[in-house]
Parts: C-alpha cells; sequence; structure tokens
DNA sequence: CTTTTTTCTTGACATAGGTCAATGACGACG
DNA sequence: CGTCGTCATTGACCTATGTCAAGAAAAAAG
C-alpha cells in the first residue's frame, strides 16, 4: 500500500519521510471486488479514491437507460465524482470496480487536512487537475473531429494495455460509440492490414 | 481593470488589501480589437487570461481545414492553451477575440510568482481547475449521450446571451454540429412552440 | 446609400453510425 | 461437462447529421 502513491507524488512534489508518514494517516485503504460499487448514482461522493492496484471505472445512465463512461482509473489513477464531492450534491456518476481492486480513500474532511498540514498538496491536486483538464478538452474535441475509427485507434495507440483489461463494449462507451459500430470498426481495421 | 478579477477571486478567497495591491503587480494588461489573435496555433502559449471586458474565444483546426471551438471566454473567465502553457510545447489553440476586449496577462513567471507570494491562489486556482474538470467532462458525457438539439437547448438555457454576443456558426462549432444542422435544428424548435 | 463581406437558410443528396434481432463464442460455476 | 450469463459478431434497415451548392438576409465597409 503507497508505493502507487508515493511514486506519482514523488513526480509533481517532493516529500520528506515525515510527511509521507503523516500524509498516510488521511488515507483509509479500501478492497472492492470486480462488479462492486464505489459510489452508486444519487448517493453522494465522500471520497476521492486513489487506485493502487486494480481498475474502477465512472459512468452515467442517460434517459434511455445505457451507460456512457466518462474515465478507466488504472493503477495510480485518481477517481471520483467530482462534483459531487465538491458539492455534497448526490452524484451522477456511478463508480464500480472492473478487477479486484485496492484504494486509498480521501475524504472531504481529510482532504481539507492533508492540504492544511502539507501545503505542497495544493500543487499536486492542482497539477492533476491541469492534466485532467487537457485530457478532457482533447477527448471533446476528438469527439467533434474526428471518426469513431480514428478515436478507437488512438485510444489503442495510447494505451495498448487497454483492450486486455477491458472489455470491448467498454471502449466503446468510453469512446461514444455502439458495441455494434465498434465490431464493424475492428473488423475493416484488420481487413486493412 | 481588476474589479472584474478581484470579484471572482472573492468568491473563492479572502485577499487582504495589502494582497491585492500586491497581486495587480503580476499582471499585464492588454487590449484586443474585434477579430485579432492572442494566441495562434503553433505559437507557445506565454499567458493565461482573465477577461475583464468583451469576450475571446479558443479553438482548433481539424486537417480538413474545419474550426472547433472548445470555449468561449466573457468577462470573469479566463482562457489559455493549458497544455502549451505548462509544457511549452507549441499550441495546438488558435485564441481570437470575438469583441473588443480588456484583459489581464498572467505569465508563467508571474504566476509562479504570486503562487509563492499569496499562495491563496493555490486553492484559488484549485478550484477554477475542479469546475473546468466538472464543466468539460458534462460536456463530453453530452455529446455522447444527447441530440443536437438537446444540447443547444441547454446551451441557451444555461446562457441567454451567448445567441446575441456569438454568431450561429460558432454556436454550432462549438456544440460540434455544422451551421446548416444548427440552422435546421433552430427552425424545428420554432415550429414546436 | 451602395457595395462587399459575412452569416443564415434551404434543398437535394450522401453517409456514419444507431437500432433491433439473431447467432455464435466463451468462460464461470454448479 | 453441461448450462447460463456475458460478450462479440453480423445482417437488414433506419435516422441524425454532414456535404455541397445556391440564394437571401444582415452587417460592415466605403
Amino acid at each position: 500500500m503507497f508505493e502507487v502513491l508515493f511514486r506519482n507524488v514523488a513526480d509533481k512534489i517532493d516529500l520528506t519521510e515525515e510527511e509521507k508518514q503523516l500524509c498516510k494517516s488521511f488515507f483509509a485503504p479500501k478492497k472492492l471486488r470486480k462488479r462492486q460499487y464505489l459510489l452508486q448514482e444519487g448517493d453522494v461522493c465522500k471520497y476521492v479514491a486513489f487506485v493502487e492496484k486494480g481498475m474502477l471505472r465512472s459512468y452515467t445512465i442517460d434517459d434511455k437507460g445505457s451507460e456512457h463512461i466518462m474515465q478507466f482509473a488504472f493503477e495510480g489513477w485518481w477517481i471520483a465524482d467530482n462534483y459531487s464531492f465538491l458539492t455534497g450534491e448526490p452524484a451522477t456518476y456511478t463508480i464500480d470496480a472492473l478487477e479486484d481492486s485496492e484504494l486509498l480513500l480521501l475524504s472531504k474532511q481529510a482532504e481539507d487536512q492533508l492540504l492544511e498540514k502539507i501545503p505542497k498538496f495544493e500543487k499536486y491536486f492542482r497539477l492533476l487537475l491541469q492534466n485532467n483538464v487537457i485530457a478532457t478538452q482533447r477527448r471533446l474535441m476528438s469527439s467533434h473531429s474526428q471518426t469513431a475509427e480514428e478515436r478507437y485507434q488512438q485510444l489503442i495507440d495510447s494505451c495498448e494495455t487497454i483492450p486486455q483489461r477491458v472489455p470491448q463494449h467498454m471502449i466503446a462507451s468510453f469512446l461514444g460509440i455502439t458495441p455494434e459500430t465498434l465490431s464493424r470498426i475492428r473488423k475493416q481495421m484488420t481487413a486493412k492490414n
């Protein structure tokens, strides 16, 4: 526990040994079995979760009942319903585990204290958020300017392991297309090469 | 100058009078005429800009030469090519003024100093970024789950003044549809009521 | 005002991707 | 090792939105 987190933190800020020890006290470890929920739509998101092991996803369900995956969170990623966490409003996202997972949970309180005791974390979270904005904006622009095939190609280029760890229909959902369409795209793509 | 900025900052953090004075020194005021560029694709984004007056937009141009608007920035909003600003890589976005505008520019250096001298600003920027993530994620999920008509309706509901200040084809571009489609959608919508 | 440029509308047609339904392929589990 | 649920594939057809081209209308420029 905490190895992945500290490696991740070290990329952005430097922590002393004491700070690391202190830091640990703010997190609550939690294990999740595959298919278990971390957060259900309508509940308040009380934690941001850091993934030490395994993987989760967050998704919304629209009026017609279809799922739309917002995020996959692999080892070393954070996941939460940011809006619900920030405001205390009911969550619009559902979060569940795609594999057996080990998490570090940070409550709002704990986050406040962490930031107060180790202000460097302000910078850490700021940088995280910055990268998140950049990535989400890119995804949006891709949605507006590229075909489904192009987006799929880019996704697997940028993360080769995804097809091995995530069922195809979830990749489709992440890309904003139907499983049928993704299946056809893949067929075409293999035909090409 | 600075009225809009300080009002905006005050929503998120409290500044003393001295801090405000100090703060001012980090910003460079700049006026932009309508249609003038703040940033061109390929140049490095050296500033984040706060809009005191007027409005800007940021957009990308795809391989086929079509524009895709990422953001409109009205009074009280920030705008930049975050990735380019963060990394010093050439910008993928272009930013220009849709109206005569007054800006406050913050360079990377100035930002670093601002954060160092008035650490409260870490929190301010963190909250800004958080809202930005939330909004961009919503837009992405809308793109994946809603029709063009629904997205247009929501946009004008959430910002009634937009159609008055922004040409229709730019709203279309922001929504990720063609001007023709938006024109047809509007026709249908007036037919309904 | 008149001219020019930009923006918006409309029609005819094309196409990417969605929908529905059936079938096959697997892996998990009793 | 059979059965059940999940996942992927495929076909036939449908629909939202894109493309191209031509005008009309509005706004900016002279």
